[in-house]
RNA sequence: GGCCCUAUCGUCUAGUGGUAAGGACAUCACCCUCUCAAGGUGGAGACAUGGGUUCGAAUCCCGUUAGGGCUACCA
């Protein structure tokens, strides 16, 4: 009886947003922190907007963030179909309960006539709503205006003078007088049911517990608890999140960057930094741990340290986290992951021999440390496959012009020359060597081979590089920067 | 306009009447180092405002201000 049930019901309209992969979480975590059921159902109610596209979108964007569901779509359960337009009987039934109980009743009023409605309230400084003009028309009234040519809405009839009072989990207290609502529609003219009907009637036929949904829907909770009483049912507890907000602290949208889930996949963070990001927004654990797995989210979350205040997306911090996950990962998923995007620059080609893996797994060990996700790597790993190398900026230029550079680039030349194969203690042993008999220190040898062997001053270990590029490519871009150099003078 | 929600460092947050207001990201400095990054150490940085309540308020109450949400035959 007391067991928990919790849902994630989006509407397949769109690209799945972030705050939408937020309230999934929540849900799913409280789920599976209580033992609880996590259900996804499908409300696509809006038939103009909603589309299979979309929501195998969502549905794999809440697999791939590693959320698993026990009831819903594509799963089954006892209490579907999990789609709303396969339901459309099911709230037919309870219509007309409302109607024979003389709780709602049919509307007629044409666009026109709520549009002039609307605008005098709105003149009269009062909450625009539907005052009531259907309310009390005769079978006979109906009859004609059907005659006539006119498809009725069914209106919810909403009380007079109370005060409906949402106990929320989040948020305490919140009260909201009926008389600022309006007969709320709850079928609409082509017989599909509104959000706040279907959402209601669903719920209580699965068995939902708990309602956890961002805070947009707070508005809508007295219309809900209104239609939970007049068909007799007993309420789930409330809890909404609020909403995530944009740099400019506005809803999150569009013009503040990426706001998909699948626009983060696409560009190569890691679900568990997402995870582990939503997570921290909005909720926390209270202790001063910030890096935390699924799993122990899990076991940590509850709905009482969830904030009441709307919280900015910090990309920086998703890319830290992200950044601590692409380091701290197995290299050979990092490399996995990372395939797809060399592939997409043209500097690698699939399927891998087994010698090119391994030699993949140094190249991205070797520059994984400067990522804030994985698409990143091209810009750090193409100093292991450009063809020729480009000087960048004026730093490099000053370390190429220094006078001992000729001789110690031929010098390392020679010296790779000699060698079978380039080994890390080798690349080691050999600088060191070159460095003894030039009588150069240190920084004056490493410089310029760095910027000789890939344009920059800065980037991954100078051995690791020789290492990775190996002995060929090591003495052609050598032997073309000392064809550089002498051309100039 | 009306209804509703919110208010601690730039950002995410801890705090639930008595704290030097703690942590994380970002930022700055230093260390490490051939460079950059990573890592380590340290610094700067906040209770929106005005009234109450109280011996004592970031914490409780009211107003103001600011931000946000809703105001559809969208969800």
């Amino acid at each position: 009886m007391s067991s928990v049930r919790v849902r994630f019901a989006p509407s397949p309209t769109g690209p799945f947003h972030i705050g939408g992969a937020r309230s999934a979480l929540f849900n799913w975590l409280f789920a599976r922190h209580c033992g609880g059921a996590f259900i996804v159902r499908i409300e696509d109610t809006d038939l103009e907007r909603s589309t299979r596209e979309s929501e195998e979108n969502i549905l794999a964007a809440l697999r791939w963030l590693g959320m698993d569901w026990d009831e819903g779509v594509q799963v089954g359960g006892p209490d579907g179909p999990y789609r709303q337009t396969e339901r459309l009987d099911i709230y037919r039934q309870y219509v007309e309960r409302l109607l024979l109980d003389g709780r709602a009743y049919r509307c007629y009023c044409t666009e026109e006539e709520l549009a002039a409605e609307r605008e005098a309230l709105l003149k009269k400084g009062e909450m625009p709503r539907y005052l009531g003009r259907c309310r009390n028309l005769s079978p006979e009234d109906c009859f004609r205006l059907e005659k006539d040519g006119r498809r009725p809405v069914i209106r919810f009839r909403v009380p007079e003078g109370e005060v409906i009072n949402v106990r929320d989990l989040v948020r305490g207290d919140v009260s909201f007088e009926c008389g600022g609502i309006g007969d709320f529609i709850i079928l609409k003219s082509d017989m599909i049911p509104t959000y706040n009907f279907a959402v209601v009637v669903d719920d209580h036929l699965m068995s939902i517990s708990h309602v956890i949904r961002a805070e947009e829907h707070l508005p809508n909770t007295p219309r809900q608890i209104l239609l939970y009483n007049a068909l007799g049912w007993s309420l789930p507890e409330f809890a909404h999140v609020s909403l995530i907000l944009g740099k400019d602290r506005s809803k999150m949208s569009k013009r503040h960057g990426a706001t998909s889930v699948e626009q983060y996949q696409e560009k190569g963070y890691l679900p568990e930094a997402l995870d582990n990001f939503l997570a921290l927004l909005g909720w926390s654990p209270g202790g001063e741990e910030e890096i935390f797995t699924l799993e122990e989210l899990k076991q940590q979350f509850t709905l009482e340290r969830v904030a009441k205040s709307p919280a900015v997306f910090d990309l920086d911090k998703l890319n830290w986290l992200d950044g601590h996950y692409i380091r701290q990962s197995p290299l050979e998923r990092v490399t996995d992951l990372a395939v797809p995007f060399l592939e997409k620059a043209g500097f690698i080609a699939t399927p891998l021999s087994r010698g090119k893996y391994e030699w993949l797994k140094m190249v991205v060990d070797s520059v994984r440390e400067y990522l804030n996700c994985l698409e990143e790597i091209t810009v750090h790993a193409s100093i292991y496959f450009m063809d020729g190398v480009e000087i960048e900026g004026k730093e490099a230029e000053e370390v190429l012009a220094g006078e001992q550079v000729p001789a110690v680039l031929s010098a390392i030349q020679k010296k790779v020359a000699s060698r079978e194969e380039l080994t890390n203690p080798e690349v080691k042993l050999l600088l060191k060597e070159v460095g003894k008999e030039l009588g150069v220190k240190g920084k004056q040898i490493f410089m310029p081979l760095r910027v000789a062997l890939t344009g920059s001053t800065h980037g991954p270990d100078l051995n690791q590089i020789m290492v990775i590029l190996g002995k060929d490519k090591v003495s052609d871009r050598l032997a073309r920067m000392l064809g550089k150099i002498a051309g100039q003078v």
